[in-house]
This record gives C-alpha cells, structure tokens and sequence, in this order.
DNA sequence: AACTATTTATAAGA
DNA sequence: TTCTTATAAATAGTT
C-alpha cells in the first residue's frame, strides 16, 4: 500500500512475512483499539503468528477480560457450553458425594459403627436385617465347603 | 481520517456511532483478512457493538474454527481451562461411580445378597465380621430401651 | 527502527 | 444502507 501495491497473497520469503506481520499486527490492534473508543465497542482479537506465536487485542472498554468476552460469545451464539456443561456436572458431582457419603455411613452402621445417630426402631430393623443376613451368608459359606472338610 | 480529522472518542450521536461501527468493522475485517493472507496467520476477531450485536471474524486460513482457535489460545496462555477442568472432572465423576458401585456391592453382600462372587474366604471374613456387627449392634439396642421396657 | 512515496481507509456529505 | 471524494492514515520498499 505504499511504494507499491501489493498482491494479497502469502508473503514467501519468511523475514518479510514476520515484518509484515508485526507491522499490519499493529495496524489492526490501533483500529480495533480506535473502533472501542469511537464506537463504544467491544473487541476481542486473538491472533496467531505461522510461527505459532500468540498476540491478543482486548478492547480496555470492555468490562471484563476475554473470558468475560468469550462466554458473552457464547451466549450470542445460544451456546453456552461451558457454563450449562460445567453446571450439570458439578450437580452431579454433588449428587454422587452425597450418595456416597451416606452409602459409607451404612455400611459402617453395618460393622457396628456410628450408631449413635440411630433410633431404637432403627435400630431394631438394622439388628433384624443384620440377623437374617448372617443366616444366609452362613448357609452359602457351608454350602460353599468343599467337600472332604469340616470347618468350624 | 478524511473530510477532516476526527478525536479518538467516543461518538455521542447515535446514528453517527452505528455508521462508524459499520464501515470500520468492515475495515478491521478486511485488514484482518489481508494479514491472514499476508502472514499465513490465524486471527479470530469477536466483537460486540454498544447495542450488543455480536460480530465476529475468524480467518479462513485457520484449521478450525472458533472453537479451536480458543483451545490454541488457552494452551498458549498456558490456561487450556476447559480441557483441563473438564477432563479432570470427567475423570472424578468416573471415580465416583466406581466407589459407589462398589460400595453398593458391598451392603448388598451385607445383606445377603450378591453372595455369588465371593470366595469362601472371604466369605467367612464376611460371616465373622457381620457376626461382630450383630453382638455390637445388639449391645447398643438393649442399652438404648427405655428402662420400664422389655422387648425381645 | 526510520523514512517516504503511494496506496488504502474513511469522514462527511449526498 | 450505499456511493462519492477529499483527506487522513497505513504501509511497502528502502535505508
């Protein structure tokens, strides 16, 4: 654009390419930084270099930093990943503890453990339960014996 | 930048903001373009006008998409959040489940059920153990009758 | 990193 | 919104 015009077309020699790039990269962030202010916008500008460098633009007007910006993206976009995945899993998450927590407590209630939160009819269904297990895995412990022992 | 200087500012009136917005949108669009071209870069452009329309640019060049370009970016930054945060809950929430299953397994073994996959050994230890249970869950019982009660 | 001839972007007006 | 055009700004090639 000055000194001649330019073919837009990917620039061969590769130290042209990266002055190219740092100069237009320039340019571009001035205009994104120039369009916020005059337009009361909100820009975000990721970019990255061939070499894989990364070189960012957030618009300072914006009120929060990319992030903010990326989720505000997905909202326009209908597409709120990450907040309705992030939120469904940690209710699950929450769900299984809880779970969890109460399997543990009853089976140690079934070793004999914290049973100081238990009533007396609780109690008393626990001991019934309990009794009637023993009986059968004592049958199935005999009935798994093999024959030419006697245990006792 | 023609028919007179303006001042980086923020427009006041409306109608003259909206227009600006526009046709530098298009220009920061079409730089982007270029320097995509130019450079063999990535540039992903999101923005947001005062009346929150989004608009965005994602360089043709790019591999992939928004989304990819966004994951480069949190792997730049070194921050790859969501990948990170969500495999790592995925892998807690597997975990989970197992422990629960297990645990489930375990009472209902407790109960007399699911008795088929144990060894005879392990049988017995579960036998001896319930037994324990069942003398310790007794004690407790009796001693938590009210006094001017009997109950068998 | 600076310079500058040119090209490009764009403000104001239509 | 789109076109026009005088002028400001960006920048390609050079130093």
């Amino acid at each position: 654009m000055a000194r001649g015009k330019i073919q837009i077309k990917r620039i061969e020699n590769s130290t042209n390419r990266q002055v190219t790039y740092s100069k237009r990269r320039n340019g571009l962030f001035k205009k994104a930084n120039e369009l916020t202010v005059l337009c009361d916008a909100k820009v975000s500008i990721i970019m990255f270099s061939s070499t894989g460098k990364l070189h960012e633009f957030i618009s300072p007007a914006a009120t929060s930093v990319t992030k903010g910006m990326l989720d505000q993206y997905q909202r326009a976009l209908g597409v709120d990943i990450w907040t309705t995945h992030y939120e469904k899993m940690q209710d699950h998450l929450k769900k299984l503890k809880d779970i969890n927590r109460n399997l543990q407590k009853q089976i140690r209630q079934r070793m004999g453990e914290c049973l100081n939160d238990l009533e007396f009819d609780q109690m008393r269904a626990l001991d019934d339960e309990m009794d009637n297990a023993v009986r059968i895995i004592r049958e199935r412990k005999v009935n798994l014996l093999p024959a030419n022992e006697i245990s006792f």
